[in-house]
DNA sequence: ATAATAGTGTCTCTTAGACAATATTTC
DNA sequence: GAAATATTGTCTAAGAGACACTATTAT
């Protein structure tokens, strides 16, 4: 009745256009070859989210006050790991558009992968199912909080937070209703005062997230078209 | 680094108007008198969820067709167990008005406990904490999904409905409202043909749980009045 | 000027919530 | 009939989505 515990991340973050997540290739069997979240074992006298934290920042670099943690779910079957029972608590990680990082040091190399390529792939252990339940969290939460905010740099335009949602829900939305839901949400922005040239046309407003932890009135999914 | 695994349930269920929960009375230390939550160690080769319907059983001699059961949370942190590093993988359970639970074997006395009561109380380890996520998320839960329909016999009104919604969220809801909205909720509801005279007045319908998972458009929270 | 992006206004349709009215039972 | 509960209907206000229009920049 003793159990190996261990701490995997889903880390999603946002590169080309497309919803990547963070992973690990392994190079000894079990699934050599394949990929496989990053994660680690918990260490004696460690929370659950210290563990997460540090697994956070051996893997990016980054510290959790730019990046989002909450736990996901945890994922204990006998058999996921034919290497022994090993019970493992998976969080779920939002961040900025991050550097590629740093070939790991136990693990093999460490690369953001698109996610809609890692779904049609198989992975290692049950992460695949793991990879989908973490998926649709995130794209659960986007309708009813400020999440979407975790991936853009601190301050951010409106089009820039569009294009989270686009990307992460896979569909197009309207820009002028989006601007108006979104603005119109109260704590979920607020205005910096600043104004931005990133791109051609007119200068956007620049923003940084407010203090709202739930969005009222929620930015709905069904808005799609395309 | 082998920890210990648990499986402790957050049991709920509707009696005398009062949403309550399953709780044991510790009769050792730690925690000697307090409430806690029904739960046990996981077994070799058993998996998480079986885990959880084994306790279930054990504890109210049900099994998980009658009952409602998700997982909540994983609570780990060092520390919250004097005995030492325990992880615990704390489930969600809903079920219809159960009868009083036979005093347990190991533990001491199970017994339903009104929800409020035990969050004003101080419960052993970690558990008011738990609890208090526990109900959050079944309040949440309500909004969106059939969930309510685990509270109530297979056969039932939309008054016994309407009254689950109720005594969970603590409010008053309109009763011409709430029947527009759930009989409008595709999927929610599959009338039986059937009608009923449990009480005085007009007899109602009859439903059964109907085959959706979501709720669209959703019961929301703030029709509430009072 | 033209292209490009940002932001506002307007219209229609659906839904939420307040509340009136009707239906069907027990006592 | 009176009381109690179930069910339907009506009205108003708010939000969603479609889409025209104005604003401000680079080239």
């Amino acid at each position: 009745m003793a159990f190996a515990v261990t701490v995997d991340l889903v880390l999603f973050t946002i590169r080309d256009d497309r919803l990547c997540a963070l992973m690990v290739r392994r190079r000894s069997p079990p699934y050599r070859g394949k990929w496989a979240l990053p994660g680690g074992f918990v260490e004696e006298d460690e929370g659950l989210v210290d563990a997460a934290k540090r697994e956070l920042g051996e893997e990016t670099g980054l510290d959790d006050v730019r990046v989002h943690l909450e736990q996901l779910a945890t994922y204990g079957d006998p058999g996921r790991d034919p290497r022994g029972r090993i019970v493992s608590v998976v969080h779920l990680a939002f961040g900025p558009e991050l550097p590629e990082p740093r070939a790991g040091d136990d693990a093999a190399a460490a690369r953001w992968r698109p996610v809609d390529e890692l779904l049609s792939s198989r992975l290692a252990f049950d992460h695949g199912r793991i990879l989908t339940d973490g998926l649709e969290r995130a794209r659960a939460k986007l309708e009813y909080t400020p999440l979407a905010t975790a991936f853009v740099g601190e301050d951010f335009t409106v089009a820039e937070l569009r294009h989270v949602y686009e990307v992460v829900w896979g569909t197009t939305l309207d820009p002028r209703n989006f601007h108006r839901k979104v603005t119109g949400s109260p704590g979920m922005l607020e205005p910096t005062g600043g104004r931005t040239t990133r791109n051609a046309g007119r200068p956007a407003q620049l923003y940084r997230r407010g203090d709202a932890t739930l969005l009222n009135p929620p930015i709905t999914r069904a808005q799609a078209s395309d």
